[in-house]
DNA sequence: ATGCTGTCTCGACGTCTGTCGAATCAGACA
DNA sequence: TGTCTGATTCGACAGACGTCGAGACAGCAT
């Protein structure tokens, strides 16, 4: 169901231990923009918040003021950001978090104290 | 010299924890979107892995194909991000990263283990 | 089969974004 | 003062984005 970005990038070190290199960057930026509208990120957080790891579009689409086509093009760029993955169940379309890439983000923006090593 | 974003949400339970609120999404989302972007997730490492904390605009342009109006356009971007201060010092402007931000980035997407209480 | 409900795709629209060249501003220095 | 260099702003352009309504598809229940 979900074309995939290809983010599997070896693994961050934090944006400020050392300059990213052309590919990280590549393959990380499309999440950070999926994240980069507020409508997603508040997906994104009840998605990843939800009881039993899984939501509803039913219950993500009342949530806000917005169409159902609105809804489902955001969740889309969600799952094509590699952010989440969806899972049709009967009538009802379930969405879950992907951890490992969340992890990678906040790997990546760590701050290392000044006064470390 | 820089009109900043007014980024100083009280702080910060993950998104896995529970539902960011509208309003935290809508002042988070900005540095995400800024971040979402190749050259400026670049920019934004050269800027914070830099020795001394900053960075000459004259050594961040020759790492990139583009233009020095395009450098400066993405500077300008991280800067009303709240991302990053400028700092003019005679002839030449320095970049510095604002780490408070990048903590509440990284504060957000941290994944608290499945298995926790 | 028919209909109903939930979700997605399609096509369109106005807006925003990334990029450039040209022009401008800020300091240093002769 | 005038001129040179570094950085930003301005104006323009093609392409991407967020949103919607209309239509299509998937599965359940008559």
């Amino acid at each position: 169901m979900s074309k995939q970005a290809a983010v599997d990038v070896s693994c961050c070190p934090a944006l400020t231990e050392r300059r990213v290199p052309a590919e990280t960057a590549a393959a990380l930026a499309p999440a950070f923009k999926a994240l980069g509208d507020p409508v997603r990120l508040q997906l994104m957080s009840m998605i990843a918040s939800a009881e039993g790891g899984e939501i509803c579009v039913c219950d993500l689409t009342p949530a806000f003021d917005l169409t159902g086509p609105t809804i489902s093009h955001h969740l889309r760029t969600l799952r094509e950001a590699g952010l989440v993955d969806a899972d049709r169940r009967g009538t009802w379309v379930y969405y879950r978090a992907r951890p490992t890439i969340l992890r990678q983000l906040a790997a990546l923006l760590t701050v290392t104290p000044p006064s470390a090593t």
